[in-house]
DNA sequence: TGTACGCTCAAACGCGCGTTTGAACGACGG
DNA sequence: CCGTCGTTCAAACGCGCGTTTGAGCGTACA
């Protein structure tokens, strides 16, 4: 048989939606490996240990994440007079587009809310070490819009920012979706209103 | 012996706790009985099952945060001129009370990120359940201050607010209390910082 | 004093977990 | 054609899980 997709990517693509619908303890190899259809001892030959394929499935799309978010993040302060809505967009954006362009994404978006609530000390560190740089630098050009705002008032709205997004993203609250709205557009519109509400926070007197 | 606290108050904290380190299903019974000093089978006597258990940890803490925010809210409604902050303060105070005056306070905030996190069904529809109807109040009460906002933007900021709220009580974020700061002092502080952000995003253009 | 009751205890139950094993498979180069 | 190597397979390993059991404990009331 020759399938599309690898025995690697499809352990993968199970996982994440696995990983996002019941946790990654709740989530186990026997259910990822059936869900991918392939044999329960190719998590262990292909990735070595649960733990590693956990790492696996963040490192396949926080790379690209990354990379976007970066770019849209220097062509932000490329412009003439950069924005602050411009910064806060360029780090939601293409998190939007991740959630809604790829197949999995809106799963990989519940795991990456999942992981912001994980205490365990060796995904916070695999997540702090690859990608924490991100977040510094996001700070660092707000800080430089924004000079007059002390640093300890800055770090404790990116806190709530931070805080607003996880929330928003695990879909726990009050909105729901309404019956005539495509996925498309309510996560556009949950994105839209999530860059008016932290530019406005941020803003604050 | 006549220990201060019964059985049952202690398997209820060291839950929260370990729940709050190891998240629900990272955190046994056996873990729990352990830390709480008592046998294995107690929880099971007393609580019939750890879903169940799970509810419970929740409800010790809910029920009172639920009534104090009510109660914070009517007396911000029968001023002569209510504002905004005001309201957002009645539903804050009660919550940095809860995070930084009890004995396990931040524990158990760091419990309700989980929560968030958790996308399954029958903790969400305990929490939606009996503790659902509170937002709804304080979504009330800031519509009729701020009828211009319509509702679905409404509700969304007061998504965001939540969120906020739960993560940065619970210490996930870069914020800590400065060396020469008193944890009243800094609760306090935490809750002005907050008071401001949020306004400031409920009054987003 | 006797017995009923709320509670605690050590031990065990079956089950599903992550991981390991060693054999079988199939494509490919010598 | 045989041997190699990357991959897949069914089966098993030991372990820790949530839950159940039934005996034992101490207190309180008749």
């Amino acid at each position: 048989m020759h399938p599309h997709f690898s025995t690697k990517e499809r352990i993968l693509s199970a996982a994440e939606e696995l990983f996002a619908r019941h946790g990654f303890q709740g989530a186990s190899l026997r259910q990822v490996t059936a869900a991918a259809n392939v044999n329960l001892a190719a998590v262990n030959y292909h990735f070595g240990s649960k733990d590693n394929l956990i790492n696996e499935v963040f490192r396949r799309r926080l790379d690209e994440l990354t990379e976007r978010r970066l770019d849209a993040l220097k062509a932000a302060k490329g412009q003439a007079k950069p924005t602050l809505d411009a910064i806060l967009e360029a780090f939601v954006e293409p998190a939007l587009t991740l959630a809604s362009d790829k197949i999995g994404g809106a799963a990989f978006m519940r795991v990456l809310a999942r992981a912001y609530a994980e205490h365990d000390q060796s995904l916070r560190k695999f997540l702090s070490d690859n990608y924490g740089y991100v977040l510094k630098s996001f700070a660092a050009a707000i800080q430089e819009l924004m000079p007059e705002l002390d640093k300890e008032a800055l770090y404790w709205r990116l806190d709530f920012i931070a805080g607003a997004l996880a929330y928003a993203m695990s879909e726990f609250g009050m909105v729901k979706r309404p019956a005539g709205r495509s996925e498309e557009e309510h996560r556009r519109h949950a994105a839209h209103e999530f860059v008016r509400f932290a530019t406005a926070g941020l803003r604050a007197p």
